[in-house]
DNA sequence: ACAAATATACGAATTAATTCGTATTTAGGG
DNA sequence: CCCTAAATACGAATTAATTCGTATATTTGT
């Protein structure tokens, strides 16, 4: 078998991976009462595009009741990794450190941010010294 | 005047804008050429997307000769930021740290961009110090 | 001067993402 | 038991991005 067909979810289907993420398995009906918190967005709308991930095996659902539960299959950590290499290709030309620059420069990361990529630092220095 | 409403540039866009930042002024030959190193791109496709982003006005264009030259309108810092500030939000839910977690974490950043990063958060640092 | 090469303009086909209407099914309350 | 509310399925309209074919004009080399 090969390694798993990579399937980038679009902006939409990020979106609702996000909630599946943080809040665990839901049902269309909560994934749809939360998105309309931010913006308007009709329940049809977020059904289908459930229903797409579920083709698409980003999420996998419960049909055992009438109302199915879907959860998220693949890892936050690895679609933000994949989508990460892309951006960082497109936008940066590959160069970490420009990215990082912006992220200080602007008000992108908050002081107590920009201590914990600190510590992120020396943890991975320490962790790659010459033995 | 409202303060210029912003162009989000799509991915080919930005494959051309990236060769027009670091190369200077161009012609839709050029930058056919310069494409066509990576992948199979048509004249006429070069042309339409550099046509497009003339007329959304993310390029501007010297049509005193036959043969147009191009170059960008917008600059690469402030494209960037805007580009990082979206996928930040959409990817990360905001979190700056996790993002640099990832780019440290795979082969994204190497040895010498993470010493790179190092240097610029002690600028950083020493910059936003206390007096 | 003319043929071939090279340019732009324009429109249209294709593909993918998003949005939602409508049909149908299933549960649950009175 | 029936009617209403709520769920899924499905198809189709809309929009945006990408790609390229064809028409037409201009330059250039022989």
């Amino acid at each position: 078998m090969p390694p798993m067909n990579f399937n980038r979810p679009t902006e939409s289907e990020l979106e609702i991976l996000q909630l599946l993420w943080t809040e665990g398995p839901m049902t269309v009906r909560e994934v749809n009462d939360r998105l309309n918190k931010v913006r308007k967005v009709g329940y049809t709308t977020s059904l289908k595009i459930m229903q797409i991930m579920a083709e698409k095996g980003i999420v996998e659902r419960d049909t055992s009741s009438r109302t199915h539960i879907y959860h998220a299959v693949i890892s936050e950590r690895e679609i933000q990794g994949s989508l990460l290499d892309r951006f960082l290709e497109n936008t940066f030309r590959g160069s970490a450190s420009k990215l990082v620059m912006h992220l200080l420069d602007g008000k992108k990361a908050s002081k107590s941010e920009v201590e914990e990529i600190k510590k992120l630092i020396q943890r991975f220095e320490s962790k790659n010294k010459t033995p």
